[in-house]
DNA sequence: TTAATAAAAGATGATATAGTCTTTTATTAA
DNA sequence: TTAATAAAAGACTATATCATCTTTTATTAA
């Protein structure tokens, strides 16, 4: 089990990979999409839909249909993407599990976990969508084998 | 869902728990211990099962007997909880769910996981068991409600 | 050496998450 | 205005995780 669920991680993968194939206006399609981040595409499908609910990527039917992302989307938080699928669990859960977990009633790692948890909250905050679209251009980096 | 499984939520709470009531040398029933830490009672067991087989805590079967811990074992670091329950899946996975993801062949996000999964690391490491005793005994802290 | 105690072990059930398949709806272009 | 395209939606299946219940085994003390 990673941190995410893996609705979660298909999520982030697609997010990353629309928002670097339609940065120049195009659009693209579910099975480009589940083949190049390596997912089932009708479990994608779903996430996606979701997505496109929730405004975080956009999505048209019928030919030269496909999902894309407006330019204001591209400015985004991942912690959005996150939040929108995962919920702040790993914003604000306790690491024990405890609900009542808090400042003034604290488990035992309470504060060791506030610690991580912020250093996260901040990296997700911190990255954009948009803004690891270079690394990808460049082959640095990849969404899948 | 948290960062870690319910198993490895009730596993450390437990292993608090054991710690804590047996650190002057007695035993501390399943009963007691489910109670105490808020969880299912024959889960728990399964639970204990294995962290006993591995060695993290000790067991005694029969009148007077129950859960407790060597002197040793509370000098373990939390890390080895998790890592017997959870795998090392927290410390060392892709974030975004890449089996594949490393240094030489990373996905986007691979440095900035890496640094809160390497916090996470130390963290765990850094975190004795047997450490968090008095914040109990003060109650300051709390493992249920 | 028997009754009581408590963990170990095994079988089974419930729920959530992950994944698949089929049908419907909207859009485009011929 | 029809055929093709592609996402949306719904029904269904599979798997993993979480949880419960019952039986067995080991230990202790009367």
């Amino acid at each position: 089990m990673g941190i995410f669920s893996k609705t979660c991680e298909y999520a982030m993968r697609s997010v990353f990979f629309i928002a670097h194939r339609t940065a120049n206006g195009g659009r693209v399609g579910i099975k480009e999409i589940a083949s190049g981040i390596d997912s089932p595409e009708h479990f994608l499908a779903k996430i996606l839909q979701e997505l496109s609910k929730k405004n975080i990527v956009q999505s048209a039917k019928g030919p030269n249909g496909g999902f894309y992302m407006e330019q204001v989307n591209l400015n985004r938080p991942l912690a959005e993407v996150v939040e929108a699928v995962d919920g702040n669990g790993v914003f604000m859960g306790c690491g024990l599990g405890l609900d009542y977990c808090s400042a003034v009633n604290p488990c035992p790692l309470h504060h060791q976990f506030k610690a991580i948890r912020n250093q996260m909250k901040k990296m997700l905050e911190n990255t954009l969508i948009g803004e690891l679209n270079e690394g990808l251009n460049l082959g640095l980096t990849k969404l899948r084998k």
